[in-house]
DNA sequence: CACCAAAAGCACACTTTTTGCTTTTACCAC
DNA sequence: GTGGTAAAAGCAAAAAGTGTGCTTTTGGTG
């Protein structure tokens, strides 16, 4: 059932249909009251439609260095986070007042570098912590995807990821205080 | 009549009352219809008031110096932004579909910085540009505000300030293609 | 098969949103 | 001032969305 709403829900988002519970719970098979208990607002099931559309469903694919590595996975974060969609999804995990989908939403991002750093470590590599490219370079983007009306490049993705790797910097960056 | 709304918002958004149109007209002595018609959404109106109340009204203070401009100015900065209503109100101006006032938000915030940036110029400072402080301690800060359960501390802004007056570096960051 | 609890449907009440039409307001020409 | 006019606000009713008590279905368990 879950599914079924879910499914209604992006149909309605890329399609025509207006995007509203009753619309929602027509295009499902359900009554709204269904929709309403189990996610009580429209928001709570868009941010939750959004979350699930996040999730990483593979790791990031393996170039052999920890740079390529970097970039073509960046290079597929901003492509989706950049686009007009992927603005929407962002924008609807953001609109829930608990933090719970838009912290998850950063520990996908969080995941998925994990995984790139610990391969690089694997293979002898000195891969720049997690929370550094956090800091360095998603955060950045994502200051642009939400606050300007032009979104960020892959281009500009490449800076920031050089100048990361070029400076990895300072002292304070190695211990794990930033985000979890 | 505007300005009586705004009013109304804020007094509900403080005190008790329910946060709906009816209401807010209500208090505000107007009939919904009114606000319907000239905000739309109740999102639209709670984005307007949001934005008006992130204006700022002065310019830094002048303390003599770069730095000590650029840390009283960010202090301040974070204890607004990272508080709970903080965090509500760039909430409800990224609730909207149209990336305006999300934008004009991070235009005061430029200009606030360009002006401390301005004055250190002409004290004969050398200060980073306006962009690289942007990108490297408000879009961290940002990030954090909006996608971590905990949000920033002043000790962190400061680090991330101090990494910045540091190690300003890369070739790439005296250019001005970031936002504006 | 009977039972039970969780989930979904259904009907209805209540609230919010939208719209057509009227009235007020503010401004400009005379 | 008076009259004209366009934008804004009020009003009232219809339309749409939201929330809730109660019944029915579903799926698992003894």
């Amino acid at each position: 059932m879950q599914k079924a709403v879910h499914r209604a829900v992006r149909e309605l988002q890329a399609g025509e249909g207006e995007l509203t519970v009753p619309a929602v719970a027509a295009r499902a098979g359900v009554t709204p009251s269904t929709i309403y208990r189990r996610w009580g607002t429209l928001s709570q099931l868009l941010s939750d439609v959004a979350l699930e559309k996040l999730r990483p469903e593979t790791a990031p694919v393996d170039t052999g260095s920890l740079k390529g590595d970097l970039i073509l996975w960046l290079e597929q974060y901003v492509e989706e986070m950049a686009s007009a969609p992927g603005r929407a999804m962002i924008r609807d995990i953001l609109r829930e007042t608990l933090p719970g989908n838009a912290s998850q939403c950063s520990a996908f991002t969080y995941g998925q570098i994990e995984h790139i750093h610990a391969r690089a470590l694997d293979r002898g590599e000195l891969p720049p912590p997690a929370e550094l490219l956090l800091e360095r370079v998603i955060a950045p983007l994502m200051y642009r995807i939400l606050f300007t009306p032009a979104p960020p490049t892959a281009e500009e993705a490449r800076r920031l990821l050089d100048e990361v790797l070029t400076y990895p910097l300072g002292e304070g960056n190695t211990d794990a205080t930033a985000n979890k």
